[in-house]
DNA sequence: GATGACCTGAAAAAGTTTTTCGCCGAGAGG
DNA sequence: CCTCTCGGCGAAAAACTTTTTCAGGTCATC
């Protein structure tokens, strides 16, 4: 008997809310289908394919269409997802209902706290279990031969664009960051095939977004886009899409979940990029530490002093590969 | 659309249990499934028929008979009551396990997603729960009052008091984002008693920072800090200190974890904040939402249409010289 | 009013599960 | 010692479910 990989059953979906984000992209007879299982998970989650075809009043292909649309390979894995998700509600529905109904006026700061914090937690843990471990193994692979690493985001997905950028420059590697399409589009001489340009955008939609994607396209730059729209416009276009999975919740005034699970997203990336380079990377990464330190009123107390880590490097790689 | 039968998913199945009982009845073939599913339910849950029964070394038949052995209809229905129940038991407790060992270099890309995302989600975690609803409420009064709040951080801190930044002009607040001591202290005299300074820092122990709030501390502006380091420096000049909890990982460049920790802090201050005007807030929250939405490819579902877009980019933006 | 993009569902193709059926070994009786 | 029966086992056929393909239809655009 082999051993099983070790990917296992997702731990941490959340099917409901993935319907209730992407409710506004769906077509008719997915938004039928959608209205069904919110109204009736448990229902519908013992319902096969075509029995909740029926039920809806819609073709066999449209629920497969659907599964496909809020990010599940097919029918199947959607329906066990739902089925996951409705043994969770059913079991502890006190902690789970902190997500449905959003922050409310008369919530206290405690409420707030928890709630907000469980939306972030959420968002990161749905976010890891849908990347694409082969996608993001492609990301690496042209971040690793790219010359320029650009990066855009406007507002909010513009600071995880300079974070991503700042993070690449630690790692060594030549990177820039716009923040508005005019700037970007200014400086397009920078980039040529073979370098990279890095969008991120929460909704997928922003004209600014694709008209710079286009434009960088054009001229033969690998595009890759981190987004939360599955099916958005700038997810057609660009050539590696890194899906994000963040609900927004009420009361929130940006796209916060969403920037929390884009960070996570950028920190997986550079932390994959910097175990391929590690000898070459740790001493650009050393670098960067000590001038830094020297503006620092105190020594740096650093926890996991470097050598710390390339000790269990050592022992790890004596040990055959995997 | 007719309504679903009342028949919904078994309510609440012990599958392993189940199984468990029924471990003396079963034949050769059957135990060694029984063997497998107990071994690692998580697991079997994600193989279907034919790869459950390569896995144990048996045959398909067999596995539909160990399935009507325990009581269910055949292998689908199993597999369900089994997603079910690790779903169930899986709901809050395995990510922890990833988070002692870091990473290393043979992890696959699978591995640093999941352990990167475990850290991440246990700095939101532990930061939610130690917050101090009795500071986080002062300071959200002391925001309210405030004629202007200025943010302050450096490298990855700053992106967080841009963002904060941001937030406070969507909901309407009048901030400044300085992201280096010398532009600060320039602009010393925007501030004064009354106003709010929120410095944010990962160790506390920035000399730069530390100026900074001495600075405007001597001023008579109220610090509020945002940092890890319990015991910094940073934390005995502050008026009033949040502290987030985050841990690093070895082979992580930056501060992301703390970074993120920050962000849900800064969230959870924002929501509180709007909540306490929700009425006068919620305008500038849509009239904000509206002027994004106009350049936004997509219409939005908003039904509320264009309003001069001038109107809300009456925000300082300080921030805005990279 | 023509054109093109895109949604929709029917049917074919692919994949999965269930059933059937014959094989094989164990144990009892001849 | 042989043979017969019983029951478990797995290969392959049959039944079923899901996915893909494709042609028709609708809506917005030019």
């Amino acid at each position: 008997m082999k051993s099983l990989s070790p990917a296992h059953i997702r731990p941490a979906t959340d099917v409901l809310g993935e319907i209730r984000n992407s409710l506004s992209s769906f077509h008719a007879s997915e938004l039928l289908i959608a209205q069904a299982v919110l109204d009736d998970p448990a229902g519908c989650a013992k319902l096969n394919i075509s029995q909740i075809a029926a039920h809806c009043d819609t073709s066999v292909s449209s629920v497969v269409r659907f599964a496909k649309a809020i990010g599940y390979k097919g029918y199947p894995e959607f329906r066990m997802a739902l089925v996951g998700e409705v043994s969770r509600l059913n079991t502890f529905d006190t902690p789970m209902r902190d997500l449905d109904g959003g922050i409310t006026i008369d919530d206290g700061p405690a409420d707030v706290i928890r709630k907000i914090a469980a939306a972030d937690a959420l968002a990161i843990a749905t976010t890891a279990e849908r990347l694409d471990p082969v996608i993001f193994t492609r990301v690496v692979d042209a971040w690793e031969k790219a010359p320029t690493i650009a990066t855009f985001g406007l507002a909010s997905s513009g600071y995880v664009a300079m974070d991503l950028q700042l993070k690449l420059n630690r790692l060594g590697r030549s990177s820039v960051a716009w923040r508005d399409a005019h700037t970007a589009l200014t400086s397009i001489s920078l980039l040529k095939k073979g370098d990279v340009l890095v969008a991120i955008s929460h909704s997928g939609t922003t004209i600014d977004v694709l008209d710079v994607m286009n434009e960088f396209k054009a001229r033969g730059v690998t595009i890759i886009l981190i987004t939360n729209g599955l099916r958005s416009p700038a997810a057609s276009i660009a050539d590696l899409v890194l899906f994000t999975s963040a609900r927004e919740t009420t009361f929130r005034s940006g796209a916060t979940a969403s920037r929390i699970a884009q960070l996570t997203v950028v920190d997986c990336l550079c932390v994959a990029l910097a175990q391929r380079s590690w000898s070459g990377t740790k001493s650009a990464l050393e670098e960067s530490r000590a001038a830094i330190s020297s503006r620092s009123g105190k020594k740096v107390a650093d926890p996991e002093k470097v050598p710390s880590s390339s000790k269990s490097r050592t022992s790890l790689k004596q040990g055959e590969n995997k």
